[in-house]
DNA sequence: CTAAGACATGCGTGTCTGCGCATATCTTTA
DNA sequence: TAAAGATATGCGCAGACACGCATGTCTTAG
């Protein structure tokens, strides 16, 4: 295993890490249909203020986010749509499992 | 958040964590062309025996991965080719990070 | 039934992670 | 400039996690 693929798998395993915590995709669900302010974020997940801010930079970190400042507001949103598209791939995984096959 | 989609979430980010490490994804890679023992995962991937026996074990309690007994070996096996696809956009998200845009 | 190979499991330890709380920073308004 | 709102950050602790090592279990060969 060649030194620049471990590091590959690292970052990609990094990358994991993002989505590897409830309050985080509750966050990256929130942002489904579009950015958010973190009191918007708050208010729709429940969750506090800086546990939020905690999560988002966690995310943001990792590359799944972006923020913006609109005034006294910062505006965030899912990166990409292939994210989306990943998270609800294993859904599906998780689906299928728990959907007993017909006898 | 009502009960049972807090579980979901708690469900969906368990099966992230199945992802959250190098090793468990070097392992699910190694087994991209089909299944693959133990030993033979061991020397693919260099990973100790019992701690890949660990993180088998790990990726088999989220349904990741399956197994199967043939003799003293047992074969492990990616539970569906949407893992693999959901690991390849994650790709996809991290290699449009790296790549600069165009001026 | 005994030995050897293949795999799994238990334990101890060092490290990481999530959370609450307090507080700091930045921005707008008065 | 002071105050208030919005967001970020530092700290401490409790729980989770990865790993190495030793050992246990299962299977086939002799």
């Amino acid at each position: 295993m060649s030194e620049v693929r471990e590091e590959l798998y690292q970052l990609h395993a990094s990358v994991c890490k993002g989505f590897a915590d409830p309050k985080r995709l509750i966050l990256i669900n929130a942002l489904r249909d579009g950015e958010r302010s973190v009191t918007e974020l708050c208010e729709i997940t429940q969750i506090q203020q800086a546990n939020a801010s905690q999560h988002l930079a966690i995310l943001k970190s990792k590359g799944l986010v972006t923020s913006r400042r609109e005034g006294q507001r910062v505006y965030y949103k899912v990166t990409s749509s292939k994210i989306n598209e990943a998270l609800d791939l294993l859904l599906a995984v998780m689906a299928e499992q728990i959907t007993l096959p017909a006898i």
